[in-house]
DNA sequence: CTTTCAATATACCGATCGGTATATTTGCAC
DNA sequence: GTGCAAATATACCGATCGGTATATTGAAAG
């Protein structure tokens, strides 16, 4: 692999934390040259523009954020336990996140929904994939008789998904992990009000 | 009424779309003065700096908001009417937002939580003024015998708050109202779960 | 009509922005 | 070791940023 790569990834790697706690507009360049330890010659040399310094970094979050999902997902043999490993998963995300600045899919939904049509577009296809997941968990619940037959899947999943996005919203701008908890606890009781 | 306080009022009520459509960094003071048709000097004439123009205006959409969502609150006689009431508020919302942009509240919290503590304490503020309204609604609700006794206020409030929010954030960057319209279907389930 | 003062407009400031052109360094081929 | 090309650093560009100092306007008071 030629060194190049190296410095591409650290690039993103450094960058994406910047994008991830200021948002992509805030984030100069140079902030990124100093949490980086090198110039500006080095992104340039790898990336066209700051725009695809922020593409990259947000392929990168949400692949290190679904990479850890599947797998929690994958260690649990049963539909209610795999809805739980998620609330699990978001619930370590807050304490001790793997990318600082909460979550990276809603941060960039809230600042690339009127603004950056490129970043949007990866934002709901990235959506479209998580929630696409968490039907293919219900329906192999139901399938195989964890859950119960009449869950309206498509809206049990968005319900799911949004309840945790807005939860890890509110915990991050209360700063404690609160509200998240009581979104837990209130998504556990309904998984658990499906599950035969 | 002096004059300056009707200038006061155009320049709020200009910056606000733009502060809730770019965010309050990507928003520039000229940006402004060119919606609102008048110099800076009218602006820092009744303003001390950008900061306080964004402050004012946050507050601006909040009233605006909360004062709507009062309304049609009030309009409704039993709690579960109220919530529903909720529902379709934030429904007209999405198709017809009275400040565009999305949501002030869940934009200004993905922007404010790392970078800027005053308009991070008033958004936590306001979503405590939500909640608690939230609150008061399932409780008497509970005391009139309209609602289960058995109700986590507590947890429900925030699962229904979340939620919401949640699903405002998706159907913006989705472009659709789909995601929030499955919302709203559940959380109105929710409710006739929860209704006596 | 003139004076006065508040309100607004204009002109300007240093700093920083994203981006580019050029200089320098690094490491591999020979 | 030398030459060469890739990688990185440095220096610079015009534009725009938030903010300030000053000029101009307009309306009310006398």
């Amino acid at each position: 692999m030629p060194n190049s790569l190296a410095t591409r990834d650290k690039i993103i790697r450094n960058a994406i934390t910047l994008f991830n706690k200021k948002g992509y507009r805030a984030t100069s360049l140079s902030d990124i040259t100093k949490a980086l330890g090198m110039s500006k010659g080095a992104i340039y040399g790898n990336f066209l523009n700051k725009e695809e310094v922020a593409i990259a970094s947000f392929d990168y979050a949400v692949n290190k954020v679904i990479n850890q999902l599947s797998a929690d997902i994958s260690a649990q043999k049963t539909a209610p336990l795999k809805l739980k490993a998620i609330l699990n998963y978001y619930e370590k995300y807050i304490e001790k996140p793997p990318i600082e600045g909460g979550c990276p899919i809603i941060n960039t939904s809230v600042e690339a929904d009127d603004n950056h049509p490129d970043l949007r577009l990866r934002v709901v296809h990235t959506i479209t994939r998580i929630k696409d997941a968490l039907k293919k968990v219900i329906a192999r619940g139901i399938k195989e008789g964890q859950l119960r037959e009449n869950i309206d899947i498509e809206l049990y999943a968005t319900m799911f998904y949004a309840a945790i996005e807005g939860g890890i919203v509110m915990a991050r701008v209360e700063g404690n992990i609160k509200s998240y908890s009581l979104i837990k606890k209130g998504l556990e009781m309904q998984i658990d009000a499906l599950t035969k």
